[in-house]
DNA sequence: CGCTACATTGAGTTACCTCAAAAATTGTGG
DNA sequence: CCACAATTTTTGAGGTAACTCAATGTAGCG
């Protein structure tokens, strides 16, 4: 036995890009694979590096940062359990990524992967599909930043991560009245980063959906969604 | 003779995703291939839509639109001649996409096209590269709209335009000196639409681009770049 | 328990928005 | 080709959301 892990009891066996490939090709997959831990704050690629390895988050919140000179930073995306990291036969673009929380990842060296693609085209399709839908995502933050006020801002970055912490936890629809509690993946500052806002308005609004009832807070990082639906509101509608 | 234009004569033949076939298979993708001329302010394809068929602009600009129930809208995207427009083996994801400015279009019937693919996987490769293309503009985008004042995102949009009108007309790089005439492929609202601001704010910071001599405007739609390193200062600091 | 890092709160400022009116460009019919 | 209408843009005045800077408060850690 070459190592202590097995696809089989991986945690997100049927989430990750690995799931398109045959059960009996999990195999290979698993030779070339390895894992890592990595601490929150650290920069696990840099931006336009030549990869020499893709990564699928285990576990953790992972953050795509651009960066200007100046220090002007602007969160570009995030990554959650099961997304891939990198980019097969291209350079990563001029994005860094940073560990938003402490990580769990499964490693693949550049050429097995790369090799493992060209002999199943199914990844290749299952990547393209995968990277349609950051491109949906991204431009759905276009919107929020171009369009929502910063208490929508605020309300719609929380219904988010509710939304994917529960997807984490259950299948099914996010219900709309259950209490539901996490852990915030960034500090207010990065919220500010993210939302193209600054901290203290972060702060503010956050304050604000507590008034409301909306949510409530355990210390600084862990918060309750208290009505969701109402959260929802806030987030689509200006009032 | 089927029809009366062909690959070889084709204006954006180098520079569109049907470049990266052999020559000797261009007669396979000038078989299924038709062109399309289309209105401004035409819809060519529909928000989440099941396409029956790809494009390549060949002339023209595109726009890419989220629409909102409540009306706002935010344009999360500009194609030029040569870009493809669809998703081969998915959905075309929440936009819309319409006609900035009179187009010519090079269309290919989905199932065609999608059996092409198959049996050439360098075009699926290419695809995949374009795509992880589109994500990087949609996050540099999202780095303007999150962190630039209005001045700097007009400047910024100005530069854009600048710079793929000049890659259509010339090779190499950008001239830091040369006076640059183009026509602008949108209204002021649009360009409101596109960066997050009114439309009374675009006009005051075109203005203001005009006082400082960096810019002079012939209409509404021509502009020409008199100085494009100070442009490109002002897409980029704060002062 | 005190130190540090981060978050909250407050006060004052400013960039951008909104609404309304005037001007310029483009389109149209004679 | 001109006059006029329609459209779009420009300009102005006033309001407000979000920013900045500074002070205070609080969670987390050794």
């Amino acid at each position: 036995m070459g190592s202590h892990f097995a696809c089989d009891e991986c945690a997100v066996r049927d989430r990750a890009l690995c799931s398109a490939l045959p059960r009996a090709e999990s195999g290979h997959l698993h030779r070339i694979a390895y894992r890592r831990q990595i601490r929150r704050g650290k920069i696990i690629y840099y931006s336009d590096q030549d990869l020499e390895s893709f990564s699928v988050i285990i576990s953790g919140v992972v953050k795509l940062v651009r960066t200007k000179s100046d220090g002007r930073q602007q969160i570009v995306g995030l990554q959650f359990p099961g997304d891939f990291i990198g980019r097969p036969f291209g350079e990563l673009g001029p994005v860094m990524v940073e560990a938003a929380t402490d990580l769990d990842l499964c490693c693949f060296s550049r050429k097995p992967f790369e090799n493992l693609m060209q002999q199943q085209p199914i990844l290749e399709r299952v990547l393209l599909q995968r990277t349609f839908d950051d491109l949906d995502a991204a431009r759905h933050w276009m919107f929020v930043l171009g369009r929502l006020s910063s208490r929508a801002k605020v309300a719609c970055f929380v219904h988010q991560i509710a939304e994917r912490t529960h997807s984490l936890r259950a299948t099914g629809p996010l219900e709309y009245s259950c209490p539901l509690e996490f852990e915030l993946p960034l500090s207010r500052t990065e919220m500010g980063e993210y939302l193209g806002l600054a901290m203290e308005t972060i702060s503010r609004q956050i304050k604000e959906l507590k008034n409301e009832g909306i949510i409530e807070t355990k210390g600084w990082r862990t918060m309750r969604v208290l009505d969701l639906s109402r959260l929802h509101a806030r987030a689509e509608f200006e009032d």
